[in-house]
DNA sequence: TATTGACTTGGAGTTAACTCCAAGGTGTAT
DNA sequence: ATACACCTTGGAGTTAACTCCAAGTCAATA
């Protein structure tokens, strides 16, 4: 597969393809004769996991970490076990967070439709908005 | 309420404060008679409302919209409402992000604690699970 | 009143993660 | 065989969001 197929596919630049590539965020890529890139399945998968791992935030320097253990071979099994469970906590701590901030935009929402609907802003005192001061003039 | 008392509550930098007033992700706080920032109940919301957002990923450039609109006066409350309801899609459409990086992340747990448990790692043919390649010698 | 430590500003520097570029090689359609 | 689009590399440039710095001001203490 040319790497313009799994930028496509995967919905990345192939500057990032490479730039993955070249940082140790994926293995490195299988090549034709003439040194162009031809994604075998395998290298699909790391593609997969490395877009997938880095749209939910994992930063670059865990995913190359994890590829080094993985080259080094089996004996690192506990190690990239031990690494994926610290980066799903890292996940599960950062989710929280969206959900916090879900909560809060909704009831801001929630406020602003109200207002909407009956002319009139009523923010809850007890709520700790920030929607409920007032303009300075 | 000082600066520093603020930094320690919501776990943010003075700098990022300072920052965070000088781009107009907060209004301006208010300041004792020498200048120096004194944040009122009202300012320490807005504090609030931007560290959550800010942590939930949502851009800088939102919040500053947003407090513009606010700054504006109340014939912005659609506009705001608005903003807030496009915010929340954002939101919603990277938690589902971090789920799937989540469930990844999980079946490659199991797969590596069975294998510390049997000696053999076994992965699912059928998964698109980059763990399944196995190092080149 | 002098020292000390925290505060102020505008502007420059840093970091992560790309993104772009120039100079040249590959491969396929005419 | 000659365009032509697309690929290669190493290295430089960009962007968002801070983070640091220098030079000066403020405020609490000795």
């Amino acid at each position: 597969m040319t790497i313009k197929e799994v930028c496509k596919r995967f919905n990345v630049s192939p500057d990032t393809l490479r730039y993955y590539e070249r940082v140790g965020v994926i293995p490195e890529v299988h090549r034709t004769a003439g040194g162009i890139r031809d994604y075998s399945d395998d290298d699909i998968k790391w593609v997969e996991t490395a877009t997938c791992f880095r749209s939910a935030g994992m930063p670059i320097e865990l995913l190359i970490e994890y590829v080094k253990l993985f080259l080094e071979g089996d004996h690192t099994i506990q190690a990239r076990c031990d690494l994926l469970k610290e980066a799903k906590e890292r996940i599960l701590a950062e989710r929280k967070k969206f959900d916090d901030a879900l909560e809060k935009m909704e009831y801001k929402i929630r406020v602003y439709e109200k207002a909407v609907e009956t002319g009139r802003l009523e923010w809850d005192d007890e709520s700790s908005c920030c929607c409920c001061n007032k303009p300075k003039e």
